[in-house]
DNA sequence: TAAACATATGATAATATATTCATATGAATG
DNA sequence: CATTCATATGAATATATTATCATATGTTTA
């Protein structure tokens, strides 16, 4: 991650966002509207993890993270590939953590 | 608006983030999650507006747009205040800005 | 190549959520 | 003070979503 947002970016990127756009970011925040896809978000923010190994981290039963997995892979926010038996993933992009930072903050000052 | 966010900011408020301050922060998300509520946060950008603007705007009946309204007041998102017989809505603080920009991002590199 | 291992997937049931309809509340006004 | 206007609210319905269970798929290894 590269990037700096100061005032002057954020009213750029807030500027003329469209119906559609909007549906479209609806759509991504209810990804992380859940809280086994956000415990599994943070816990790739560590770097990239088997199935096996999420599933012990967030102690929850190997079809439910798979099928979570599955709809963060399809909005793209983590991408994975396979090691031997085990299908290895990870973060898609930095968004993730800048997002969950950016709630955080909202979260702590409320 | 004051703040700047850098990649040290952002580092620092994404470690140690706990079990429940994850939580949390899904449910924070999954308020942005609804395409009729982050319309009407987008909406509120523009500045503070009673219930019959905001149903004007999204082109919504008025129930739908009240039940929407007393989530995100409930979610700390906005507030109100009386005007004679109009209730007028505006945004609580500055990260809605943020977090819609932060989305914004994602998915227009998606 | 059969068995074991890791993960994915489909169906189901339980739960949550959004909108609508009807109506209640609360303020202004003639 | 009765009516109108603006908003809120409760109930009901329709829809979406999640976890679980059973099983399928794909990979390695004995």
């Amino acid at each position: 991650m590269s990037e700096n947002y100061d005032d002057k970016k954020i009213d750029h990127l807030v500027r003329n966002v469209s119906e559609d756009e909007l549906s479209d970011l609806a759509e991504l925040f209810k990804i992380f509207g859940d809280s086994t896809r956000i415990k599994i978000l943070y816990d790739l923010l560590e770097g990239e993890k088997n199935v096996s190994e999420i599933c012990e981290d967030l102690e929850m039963n190997q079809s439910a993270i798979s099928h979570q997995l599955k709809i963060l892979k399809t909005s793209k926010l983590i991408k994975s590939r396979r090691d031997g038996k085990a299908m290895i993933y990870s973060l898609a992009d930095d968004h993730v953590k800048v997002i969950i930072a950016m709630g955080k903050e909202h979260v702590e000052e409320g």
